[in-house]
DNA sequence: CGGTGGCTGGGG
DNA sequence: CCCCAGCCACCG
């Protein structure tokens, strides 16, 4: 072998050993089948290096800033079957599949001193459910619990899937993110029995943000979004809804104020949500729904 | 990593 | 009043 033949042999070794920190170890079957679940006719944007496919989600990450650029996924009433939020189901983790990525310490401090919580993109809420159909569920009982479901679980609590959000009036109750959520998992997911589509984000901008954990590279997102989609279901038409959120704390008047279109979003962030004609984005928003958010 | 206890505000 | 959903901190 050659001084230019070992060069390429050990560069050849050294991509393949660094490899699995960009590339997830899941077959291409299972992620068509994720995609099907998750998204509606197409990827949102994503740097396909940066893409990441859960069981309950799909995650677009931001590695330069350490936050979910956005997360999709989908919901109907049995993924609500999350156990309550205890024990080994409450601790947030680390995310096997990157290197670099935010931990749950870097956080430590930042609650008292700002304010700011890890705030899920995708909802503990809507982790649970019999996810792979055996019948059994995931339990805070580990005896009872089934490893599959768990893993779902955990999957949602890997730091990828949180960035720093305010706690009180945004992320908690009464914020808006918490209001949100719980208007679709408690009212429209369970009271009525529908299935949604959601992707949560994040937008920066071009400006400065604040930074914060020991390394002060966990950047703060100054704007969230949420689009959701209500699918079709009998009678009722499909139904969108895009929301446009600034990250503070005031109080906020009720989140209909905050109601946008995709259309918006999309200019925003540059990302187009929906490939093809299977959302009609012109069932757009505001006044068909602002009646739903007079809280 | 798991267990335990605390905090805030919503809602019945 | 209680319980709930979001979280946090501390301890072993």
């Amino acid at each position: 072998m050659s001084f230019n033949e070992s060069i390429i042999y050990l560069a050849f070794i050294c991509v393949f050993l660094t490899a699995p920190s960009s590339a997830q170890d899941i077959s291409d079957t299972k992620k068509a089948v994720i995609i099907q679940e998750h998204t509606l006719d197409g990827m949102p944007d994503c740097n396909v290096d940066n893409l990441y496919y859960r069981t309950a989600y799909i995650l677009c990450f931001n590695p330069e800033r350490k936050v979910p650029n956005w997360t999709a996924y989908k919901v109907v009433a049995d993924f609500r079957n999350t156990p309550k939020r205890e024990g080994r189901l409450s601790r947030f983790r680390n995310d096997p599949d990157i290197d670099g990525e935010a931990k749950d310490a870097d956080y430590k401090g930042y609650f008292n001193s700002r304010g700011y919580a890890r705030g899920h993109y995708t909802p503990y809420g809507v982790l649970g459910g019999d996810r792979d159909h055996d019948g059994e569920l995931p339990n805070l009982e580990a005896s009872l619990s089934d490893p599959d479901d768990e893993k779902t679980v955990f999957e949602g609590n890997y730091m990828s899937n949180i960035a720093p959000q305010h706690h009180n009036g945004f992320n908690g109750s009464p914020g808006m993110w918490w209001k949100l959520e719980r208007w679709l998992q408690d009212k429209i997911i369970t009271a009525d029995n529908e299935t949604a589509h959601v992707i949560a984000g994040a937008i920066f901008g071009p400006g400065d943000v604040e930074k914060i954990g020991p390394n002060k590279d966990i950047h703060v997102p100054p704007m969230f979004y949420k689009i959701i989609v209500i699918n079709k279901k009998a009678n009722k038409p499909q139904r969108t809804l895009a929301f446009l959120f600034p990250h503070h704390r005031k109080a906020h008047q009720g989140i209909h104020n905050y109601l946008t279109s995709i259309d918006v979003v999309e200019a925003m962030t540059g990302i187009d949500f929906f490939k093809d004609t299977v959302v009609d984005e012109d069932i757009d928003t505001l006044e068909t729904w602002q009646e739903h958010f007079q809280d």
